[in-house]
DNA sequence: TCTTGACCTTACAGTTGCTGGAAGAATTAA
DNA sequence: TTAATTCTTCCAGCAACTGTAAGGTCAAGA
């Protein structure tokens, strides 16, 4: 099949396939006489497999390691899960991450009247905090 | 003061004052016989302002808004609450869309032994369907 | 047969928000 | 005076694509 169909099937653009291609993560099996990319059953699902990881948040380089995995029958269970748990911890980090910027942005959209004055908690919080290094601010 | 000056009160690092000066988000207000750029607390405080602001995630062109609000007077607090409130929308997705990611990750990694065997249900998981969220089992 | 139009190719530029490095001028310390 | 540091500009590169240009290929219709 062609790039487009391919691209249909695994539910990635044509560009992104191409980019894979490219970068030698996932590459058309054969190419026909004109020098169009031709597309198995095979190449596809691991199109889709690559789509699946990147939704997951795994890198590209962590999908180039995963779709080795993939394609190891002798692979053991515990290589894979190594990377997952990894991607796990990061996850759980940047959901602390998150959660922290939320409750104090919550809490100065809370604290500002949202009215037609000037007087604006939130430009205040911005500006008026003091820096990490020198915390001894101007006279 | 001089550049590095201004980056150790700012808390940002020489290259991305130069950087925000170069972009026109915050410029020096002067520069030096010798082209040095020269650095006043007002600007110093800009700085500042725009390293708070991008640690909550604003984006620079949202930060050149907020600057925009910061300097101007007469701005109303509605309109920097309109900004803050959108930015606390888009982490509040953000959070959903990490806990999804999350909850379904953990329990691939929890489903899967870990051991010298190939069976996998992670790379299972990953290969043999379409989307796991809607579980859909292939016709 | 010619032409239209969909589809394919490569190559290069742009995105975001910086960061690193090179080459050279200015300042400061020893 | 010399050496070290700090400053300047400019160019390249990071991730992971996406957009655009210029052109080749292929099937179908007038």
């Amino acid at each position: 099949m062609h790039i487009s169909t391919a691209s249909k099937i695994s539910g990635l653009p044509v560009k992104t396939v191409r980019y894979y291609a490219d970068i030698g993560l996932v590459s058309a099996p054969c190419r026909s006489e004109a020098g169009y990319r031709i597309y198995d059953d095979a190449a596809v699902r691991k199109l889709a497999f690559v789509r699946r990881a990147r939704q997951f948040g795994f890198s590209i380089d962590e999908c180039r390691e995963l779709i080795g995995l993939y394609e190891d029958q002798r692979r053991s269970s515990a290589d894979v899960k190594r990377i997952a748990t990894n991607r796990l911890a990061e996850i759980a980090r940047k959901q602390l991450e998150l959660k922290s910027l939320h409750d104090e942005l919550e809490h100065l959209v809370n604290a500002c009247k949202g009215d037609h004055r000037p007087d604006c908690p939130i430009i205040d919080s911005l500006g008026n905090r003091q820096n990490p290094i020198e915390s001894d601010p101007a006279p």
